[in-house]
DNA sequence: TACTTAAATCAGTATATGCGTATATAGTAA
DNA sequence: TTACTATATACGCATATACTGATTTAAGTA
């Protein structure tokens, strides 16, 4: 520790981690999970809610399966998908978080004149 | 509020976020931000560093760069590369302990015996 | 000016992945 | 069994992106 050395990811570890960042870096994948941040929704009612066709939303949806980030549960002859892991939603406002610093600096250097420097 | 709904995003910060995460989807990429965890570095340094080719060492840098991850600064001919948003940790720590959890999780299933259910 | 080193970018190729369509599977009911 | 519904998957196509190798740009030095 003499070295100050942070704990690193094996390049395993680096694969794992960006085949979750890859599953989430689908604009249709953040909209299932954002439809489901509301409660358990059956295939049908995903369709429905974020306007997708049902194949690619089945698709997706096993995606994120794959992923343990969603679970299902069939009832009858139509399957239900829940959130397995509310830390996506800590991931997203980190993200979110980001992009309104990003937002605000762009913002500072197209209008510099409303932040005058020495009024 | 009396819907209990909570913030959604729309489908430009979606397609943001999403951006964001593909930046994230490539261990080469995830390698660069690592060994700067450790403090700025030039391109042939992270080249020898992270053993990857000038060429994609400069184009992933690139990459990084566009989505504000690093900042860049020159010195003489050479290019020295830091973190520019400490916040990517966050999330990695975020991420990992996701896996852990997953991994474990499957652990248990292939020990069952180890975890007895009712000694 | 030319020469060297460091970094960025271009051109070509290969692979990955999303979408749409069609088909297959699972459950229910007659 | 057949018929109907809900979901999952397979196939083909188009696009995106990562890699290699070559070239270009930039900074320093003689």
């Amino acid at each position: 520790m003499s070295t100050g050395k942070k704990k690193l990811f094996s390049p395993g570890q680096l694969a794992a981690v960006s085949r979750l960042f890859g599953v989430l870096s689908e604009p249709s994948r953040l909209a299932l999970l954002q439809a489901l941040r509301g409660g358990p929704l059956t295939v049908s009612e995903l369709m429905e809610s974020c306007a997708m066709k049902q194949a690619n939303v089945s698709r997706h949806l096993g995606v994120l399966h794959d992923q343990q980030l969603v679970k299902r549960e069939r009832n009858g002859t139509s399957v239900c998908y829940e959130i397995a892991d509310p830390m996506i939603f800590s991931l997203c406002n980190l993200v979110c978080g980001k992009m309104e610093r990003d937002a605000k600096r762009a913002a500072a250097l197209f209008h510099p004149g409303k932040f005058p420097r020495h009024p």
